[in-house]
DNA sequence: ATTAATATGTCAACCGGTTGACATATTACG
DNA sequence: CGTAATATGTCAACCGGTTGACATATTAAT
């Protein structure tokens, strides 16, 4: 039992293919009593438009491809989900890429993407040696990565959250904070955490250290600073753990050791309600997202490269 | 500027359409000489082939639509993500709906994936009232939820997970311990959590309480139970906020208050490594479901409908 | 009654590949 | 050298809708 197409619904109707197309489209004259006929068939034969063919001839998928490392991640899940909501909302829907950090995957999915004819993507994974990326001529926005010179950006503001931790920690004291990040080499906004950090406690004339994730940062963190007053953590994740390291060994937090992470998603707010962080507006990222996207994919002659940056806030929870 | 397209590949390799359908095939006789100068073309004009018109003819998209509440929970993210995986390596794509937990949305999702002509279904979000999905022909997956009868259904051992949890606080000495639990109207197996936390209660001669989620349910539980014990919550959400709900209240974990969860998300281990907790194997019931999809996918003649229960574990945290 | 608006039908081309039938040319092998 | 295998081309139908052109019929307004 084949899937019903438009010319069934027609002949069950007792009307011409192009009356059905029409009452779909609701383009042209259309009586009243014909449209319930067709609606009547479609009903009765469970008929649904074949979007693929749809597609393939107005040459428009209302699909957009997303691009992140994974949604397992709270961060990149809460991202992943507002972009979900308001592509849903804009009557475009997800295609998802989990790259998983590997840029051989993520080269997969950017052509996955095109045979695919999507409207657009939107990417926050690697950057790097993607040049795909930037031959390519399809409505783009990147978060928190710079892809090439015509693709728009958003991120929050990393300087100023890296300001606001740094300044934060100082306020309560400390002079000995230690940084963790990620590794220099990506070319990403996130990186101005780093600089603000240094920034920071550079006009503070206060002595810095930045450590890069590795497979032993955290004990290299613990055993080369025996007189550490505090972490600013680039993530919440990492934060978090460095939190129970210090628990391990008997550090009490904030006591001894105030730590500050990086993100704010809400899964670890209810988690770790505690936590202080700069908090990402990662609604508001999502919206501006698609908006740019949505930019590019309706006058996609006359776009201009805007990128965008939004506000963080700085939340004083009871690990600092 | 238009994007190539199969014949204009031809052109520029100087051969035939069918030639280049055939390279792109890999069908039929192709020469080595021939096979290079399409590939040149086809680099040289960056083209993709349209998988929109492939899928047209072929009536396959290889497309898997996945409805879960949301990725911004880092169970379903990590879940989501899997099954992302899963599919990937198996060729197909993945198409991400975000119910919300919202039925109307889910319905939606629903039509809009039969007229996208996905070649199945993964849905873990709402149940009731759904006709569509006992309507559809389509393949489908469900995880942790009766949608219809001819759907198969994985799922974790939730009776054995109840179990598990109940008796190892009754191990450690407790008597008064509560369940929470989402609304038993939900016909999901996970209200066999439920079942085997007041089996196992029953058995023991011990009294036992089920609090339902609600906008009061945890200043309910703390203040009708001064002489509380032990909880076991349905997810380490639930099972964190009551945590903090006890910190906040002076109550000790797990000294005065021992509290297990459910679910053991990746991140949620991170955040939270000392939260005892049943872990559901996440990335097996990825797997499987997959599995399962696509032996409806393949063979749904003869396919028979088959209900998978993946085992449980207990982690013994710091919080019992 | 005339004109205009409304309603529906027929037909064919098109979107961009795929595929089978069939023809032809080149190469290889016994 | 002849036959078979290899290599490529032409052509047309098809996947399932969409759309414009055009014809015709019914209804409504003047």
């Amino acid at each position: 039992m084949k899937k019903p197409k438009l010319a069934d619904v027609a002949k069950l109707a007792e009307v011409s293919p192009t009356t059905v197309s029409r009452v779909l489209n609701d383009r042209g004259y259309i009586g009243e009593k014909t449209r319930k006929k067709v609606y009547a068939a479609m009903e009765e034969l469970n008929y649904y438009p074949n979007e693929i063919a749809r597609s393939l001839f107005i040459n428009k998928t209302f699909i957009v491809g997303v691009i992140f490392p994974t949604t397992s991640n709270p961060f990149y899940g809460q991202l992943i989900y507002h972009l979900e909501n308001v592509c849903e909302s804009l009557g475009y829907k997800v295609l998802l890429c989990n790259s998983g950090g590997r840029e051989d995957k993520e080269r997969a999915y950017l052509e996955m993407l095109q045979r695919h004819q999507v409207d657009g993507i939107i990417a926050g994974a690697h950057n790097r040696g993607i040049d795909l990326y930037k031959k390519s001529r399809m409505p783009i926005v990147s978060f928190d990565r710079i892809l090439a010179d015509h693709i728009p950006v958003v991120s929050s503001d990393n300087y100023r959250g890296g300001e606001l931790a740094t300044q934060h920690l100082i306020d309560r004291g400390c002079k000995k904070i230690i940084h963790i990040n990620g590794p220099r080499e990506l070319e990403t906004p996130a990186n101005l955490r780093r600089d603000a950090y240094e920034d920071t406690m550079k006009k503070n004339n206060l002595p810095y250290r930045t450590y890069e994730i590795s497979d032993t940062y955290l004990e290299d963190l613990f055993n080369e600073n025996l007189d550490l007053e505090a972490v600013f953590a680039s993530d919440d994740m990492i934060a978090s753990k460095v939190i129970n390291e210090a628990k391990n060994r008997g550090i009490r937090v904030p006591e001894d050791l105030k730590v500050i992470g990086y993100d704010g998603a809400e899964a670890v707010r209810m988690l770790l309600p505690d936590l202080s962080t700069i908090q990402q507006p990662i609604e508001e990222i999502a919206r501006v997202s698609v908006e740019i996207l949505m930019e590019q994919i309706n006058q996609s002659d006359n776009f201009e490269v805007k990128n965008v940056t939004l506000p963080v806030e700085l939340i004083k929870g009871k690990t600092t």
